[in-house]
DNA sequence: TTTGACCTTAACATCGCAGGAAGGTCAAGG
DNA sequence: CCTTGACCTTCCTGCGATGTTAAGGTCAAA
C-alpha cells in the first residue's frame, strides 16, 4: 500500500505521515525498490489511532505516549487514564480562557449601536477600559528595571 | 521614553513593540541621536489599546483594522460591531470544537477504570471507536485520486 | 511514447511570540 | 578614565502542526 492509499484509507494526509515519520512519531515504514514507502494494515491501524488522537486534541507528544502505552501490553490503565485527565483538564483551560474573552466581547457587543455614528464603546472599552474588564498586563521579570546591585 | 519604559507601562513586551513596528502594525517611532526608539503618551496610548484588543484574542490583522477604525474620526460603529461579532463567533467556533473533544474525552474517562490493568476503554477507542464517537477524517480534495480524464 | 497521477526530498510560510548572539549606548561609581 | 551592567540595536532561530511549492523520479494506462 502506497502513502496516497495510505492516508486516504487513514484519513491522515500523506504530507503529514510523511512528518510523523520524521519527527520519529511512527517508525520508518518498508519501501520499494523506486524507494516509495509500503505501509501494512498494521501500519494503518497505528495512523487511525493518531488520527483519532489528534481529533480528541492529543498533541503529537502526547500520542506519543499513548502510542507508548498502546503498545505496551503490561501498561496499567491508570497512566492512559492520568494523561487523558491531563489533556482534559487543559482543553478545560483553553475553554475557560476563550470564554472569558468571549464574556467580555458579547457584553460590549451588546453595548454597541452598530449604526452610522462612529461612538463606539467597544473601541471605548479597548481605549480605556474603565468598566472592570481590564487584563492584567503580562509581567515578566526581566522587563523590570533592577536597582543596581551593592557589592 | 525608551522601548523598555514603554513596554512597562503598556504591557507589552519590548520585543513584541518592535515586532508590531516591524510588521507594520504601528508606524515606526521617532529615535534618538543613538537609534534609541522613543516613545510618546499617544504612541504608549496606542500600544495599551493593541494589548487589551490582543486579551480579547483579536489577531493582529484584525488590530490593525481596529487601529483604523478607532483613527478614523467617521467611522461607523457598525463596523467595529461586524468586527467583533465575527471574532466572537470564531472565538465560539473554537469552544464548540473543544467542547466536542472535552465531552468526548470525558465520556471515556469515565469508563476507564484507572487501574494497575491494562485494558482501558481509551485506547480502546482510539483502536476502533464503536461508541459513535467516531470523527470525520479530515479529506481534502486533493488527496482523492482521480480517474482519468479523457481528452 | 506520452501523459499525468503519483511518489521522493527539501525548503519555506504560517502565527505570535520567546530566546539568544553580537555589539553599541548610557549612567553611575571606583 | 575605565569598568560595570543595564539597556538598547539588529539579526537569526525555534516553537506546532500543518500547507505550499519546487524539482525531479516512477508507474500505469492509453
Amino acid at each position: 500500500m502506497n502513502i496516497g492509499q495510505a492516508a486516504r484509507a487513514s484519513g491522515v494526509s500523506a504530507k503529514m505521515i510523511r512528518y510523523y515519520e520524521q519527527i520519529d512519531l511512527i517508525p520508518p515504514t518498508g519501501r520499494t525498490e523506486a524507494g516509495y514507502r509500503t505501509y501494512s494494515q498494521s501500519d494503518l491501524h497505528r495512523l487511525q489511532f493518531i488520527r483519532r488522537a489528534r481529533a480528541l486534541g492529543f498533541s503529537v507528544a502526547e500520542i506519543g505516549e499513548l502510542l507508548s502505552l498502546w503498545h505496551d501490553q503490561s501498561r496499567q490503565s491508570g497512566d492512559v487514564k492520568r494523561l487523558a485527565a491531563a489533556h482534559l483538564a487543559e482543553l478545560e483551560r483553553r475553554m475557560a480562557a476563550l470564554q472569558q474573552m468571549a464574556d467580555t466581547l458579547n457584553s460590549l457587543i451588546h453595548c454597541c449601536a452598530g449604526d452610522q455614528r462612529p461612538d463606539c464603546p467597544i473601541l471605548h472599552n479597548l481605549e480605556q477600559p474603565a468598566g472592570g474588564h481590564e487584563t492584567q498586563p503580562v509581567r515578566r521579570g526581566t522587563l523590570r528595571r533592577l536597582p543596581p546591585r551593592r557589592g
